[in-house]
DNA sequence: GATGAATGAGCATTCATTCAT
DNA sequence: AATGAATGAATGCTCATTCAT
């Protein structure tokens, strides 16, 4: 296991400027990113991440364990990200239908800010290591689940139509979410936030009983 | 580009379909799809397919030009398939809202009768070569402009609503059905048709005005 | 052995129009030729032979045992085209000296009109195999022995500079010959006569006395 | 382009120098000079070569960027050498024929000394990838202009004749000099040094007005 | 922390040749 | 006389990873 430079930070406290911190293993991670995301993750090779880094390899086998490593990691941060972002829509105040379109407009947005984290997820998850495979998916349901407890709260209190598996309603917005890395441009004429909107408002619609 | 197959079975007779009388680019075509799906495109090495079609590399290269031609070919089935399909609902007789949830249920039991396709589309499409890459592109947007045509008739005669745009709710649609090869399973709690019922159901009631 | 097509006219009668009469064969060694001096023998692939002209493999392994049998009657013809011009000239009336240069200027000649196979010749005869790389020098050097014999005639009349082995003087002069391929262009300022004329005066000043 | 050795032996001591004391590169660059020159750049695999030099093909593209990049090495090296010991008799005192004579002989003894390149130099050129082929003939070229200088020279002098362009001289004397190759043997009855003052011989002779 | 030489297994692809038809 | 499917061995090259320094 590599060792982590935040290892000697387990109190939690974090570094004043994260980015001039660790900036090896932070432009590792970035260039990994962007690199995944435009040839994908067999594609790419340690020497084009660590030549786009500006550091040789055996810097890049210091702070991380394997290429596979690297994956996770960029996993890890986009999982923890959208869990956290979900749980602050889901728990704020409010009926449960403007707090179930307040968290699908935003994790539109947050897909669409972090376009190159969402490519690679559905493209390259399957090439983790079988345990790390697990331990994403496991999390991925977590999220999943905490998004279905709003639809299914929404079909008790009788605001949503209920003839529909909660379950499946969301595996099908979000699909239609991973998918914006397919075709949505940053530069194309609509914001992440219209995009969310729109999408919000076909899966509220489309609950309705 | 590889030469094809001329059946010289013009007689009709098949041979008895012992998977050692399938012709040799079928089973190739079998068995890359197989494997492709179940390990990425660039995972798969052609050492593997060959081996599983129980030929030799030379046969291969016989009959594909590369592997990548391998993959395109997998592709040329599915988006013939999948047009002809869409084709035959759209055109047929009856409102627009019958015809649109008829070809939405379609779709989805043809994604899910051959769901290693809808794997692979998706996550491998990348490795194409450009050229390949693009004409595959252009084939499936031809596709969805199909699919768009019809919720743009609905529009038009006010059976849908007109405030989202038909594009996005086309993509919105389509996302959910490609991934249903991350979450659909043959052996689970639901058939294909059932699926596809609700998925059509979904799309049109998010289309009320 | 691959059977010729002139085998069974052994009588010697030629074919009223050489090139229609066999042209799958001579379209062979043509486009062999053509392509073994552009790219090199090993570089040129039986399946580029065949292309260019125009047939399958199968028709080639007809015609010839194998690629490096087309290589030996590619040198076969070379060789027995200038020998006889050699002897020709070697064999006729005059001076010992007149006799050389013409005999000289008609190799540059030659050679400057069948430029392909010169660049072949030396480029590609260490491709052959070994029975068949023999028996190719040894009638190289029945042909250089015939030239230096001419030299010794001069030597002997007096005519020629005899200080220099005339061994050697034929191997000068062949090295020259033989590299026209790599600098020669028949668009280029010079004629294959006028460098011929050249070549012939340089080698005949070099030997005088 | 692949890293080079940047010997970190600053303090001038030499290894032992038994074979395998020798720097990798150098042993590969030895190697595939060797085998170059018996079987041809083609017919040579990297295989071959790495093993001669007991090395895996690993180290072998760590060092140079392909098969063509270590046969550029060698030519660089060629014409590196050639073309300074070339200035060294063209800018040396004397008369233009003395001069010529002695950078003549030079070329003669220098091409003996290395006949290897001199085998591989002609036959495998052309297997180069085309900018390195062109980077290379530049390089032929400018060595060739250095000497047709010193012919010029001669000629302005009045000790050449000069009704045979300069140009087509030195075509004439290194086709010579190049096909050494062809049939020059160190255990032959000539040492380089007397090949090289006939050789000379017979140019300067040629030269005579 | 970081280097860079070296590994060794694996990759897609090419190719001359064969052979049943 | 000619086809074209199939072979199987070889080829140049890439790559994630290791390790002495």
């Amino acid at each position: 296991m590599a060792r982590r430079v935040t290892g000697d930070r387990a109190n939690g406290e974090r570094p004043a400027n994260g980015s001039l911190e660790e900036p090896v293993r932070q432009r590792l991670l970035a260039e990994a990113t962007r690199l995944f995301a435009g040839r994908g993750f067999e594609s790419t090779s340690v020497q084009e991440i660590v030549a786009a880094a500006g550091v040789t390899k055996g810097a890049m086998y210091h702070y991380f364990d394997s290429k596979d490593d690297l994956l996770h990691e960029i996993y890890a941060r986009v999982l923890r990200l959208q869990m956290e972002r979900l749980n602050r829509f889901a728990d704020a105040e409010g009926p449960v239908a403007d707090r179930l379109h307040a968290a699908a407009t935003d994790v539109v947005v947050t897909t669409v800010d972090n376009l190159d984290d969402s490519k690679i997820f559905f493209r390259s998850m399957h090439q983790l290591a079988p345990e790390t495979y697990k331990s994403v998916r496991a999390e991925r349901r977590r999220y999943h689940e905490r998004f279905r407890d709003l639809v299914v709260e929404g079909q008790r209190a009788g605001v949503f139509r209920d003839d529909i598996p909660a379950e499946m309603v969301v595996d099908f917005f979000f699909g239609s979410v991973h998918h914006l890395g397919t075709w949505y441009h940053p530069d194309g004429p609509l914001t992440g936030q219209e995009v969310g909107r729109h999408f919000a408002d076909l899966l509220l619609n489309s609950l309705r009983p």
